[in-house]
DNA sequence: AAATGGTTTAACCAAATGGTTAACAAAGAT
DNA sequence: ATCTTTGTTAACCATTTGGTTAAACCATTT
């Protein structure tokens, strides 16, 4: 049997993934949690507690992910290919995250502050030293670093971000957008490694 | 003197913008209108109409620029880099617009498929069809033509829809990140049409 | 100047919402 | 066995929120 605490936490995260912060209700999460509103206040003093909790929670999975890029051992050209891969495997069995993510740092300003001081954060400095490494011993082009990294998520991110806009767009349906994401792994790789090999 | 009508608009485009449509407050947008809040159940029916014209509105100005891409007489490669300047230009005097668009469809499934068969909506097959056309006839290289528009909408888009985030991992100021959206403008068509091009 | 019609305001209302309380049950601890 | 801590519930509360109403305002017409 599962404590009520996590049950707690499996119905808030649903909710808020599902409607956001201001779109979530106490009620709904209670209501998927099959349990009492005011137990939601007897595990976490209050909506913002218990948002913060999901928001970690859904950080400290994606966190490792970038982190194994930023500061892995591993060179560029395969560090690209294992992010590109592992990420979007990944993001395939957590579908909310990258949205949910986004869009909460964009809405709520002093919360984006505070948890980017936080320890937690990823820094991606090394990977930018390592990329400014291999252009100043001439083995890849010369292009600003940021500019890279910058490409790596956008390209890895996007179809996340925007799945409603995408598959609307496109005009395809959940399946077509799995089997394109499938190609994706291989295909975002190929094309940032060819953007900066010589 | 600007009609009460369009300051409500204004007001309302800042709002919903800023905080969304579940976080947005109708006694905000008032304040910001400087007028009673009556008056926007005066001009609008309810929230949902409000933040219907704000949506469509916002939706309206977007349109052209991705309609220009799917159906102009160009070439491809003209194409690309025309869209990805214009819309970047487009989009840093309206940086809200990207993320505002995408989330609400994102959190409101109902809406985005009563949006999805809208007339204004942008058809993207023309495009996809010149593709195909140049990949028979040998002009640019065998790859799916959706990935090609997803790689052209996550480059240029990205950024905007997740500011908070880029800014906050690359650590870099409002002015750095203009300035990198500015090196964007080139860097990304020619990243992409050296994907494309044999 | 009286009537008309659109515009604006202050006050009000019902429902929704986040949060609390007090009683009660279960489970350990003494 | 009894006391104490922890977990759970139903009822309740204060505030917020979207929305309404009726009266006042004001420009134009008659």
């Amino acid at each position: 049997m599962i404590s009520t605490e996590e049950q707690i936490l499996v119905a808030a995260k649903n909710v808020f993934h599902r409607s956001g912060y201001a779109g979530a209700r106490m009620q709904e999460i209670a209501d998927e949690a099959a349990i009492n509103k005011a137990m939601l206040h007897y595990y976490y003093k209050n909506k913002q507690q218990l948002f913060r909790a999901v928001f970690m929670q859904a950080f400290g999975k994606l966190a490792p992910q970038l982190n194994a890029i930023f500061s892995g051992t591993e060179g560029i050209f395969e560090k690209i290919r294992w992010f590109t891969a592992d990420y979007i495997d990944f993001v395939v069995e957590n579908p909310y995250l990258p949205s949910f993510i986004i869009q909460e740092l964009n809405n709520n300003p002093d919360f984006a502050v505070e948890f980017m001081s936080h320890d937690g954060k990823p820094n991606p400095q090394p990977f930018i030293d390592q990329l400014n490494k291999e252009i100043a011993a001439g083995t890849i082009r010369q292009i600003n670093p940021k500019q890279v990294l910058l490409n790596i998520f956008a390209l890895s991110a996007f179809p996340f971000v925007a799945p409603v806009m995408v598959k609307g767009l496109l005009n395809i349906s959940e399946e077509e957008f799995e089997a394109l994401m499938e190609e994706r792994k291989t295909l975002i790789a190929d094309q940032i490694i060819d953007s900066i090999k010589i």
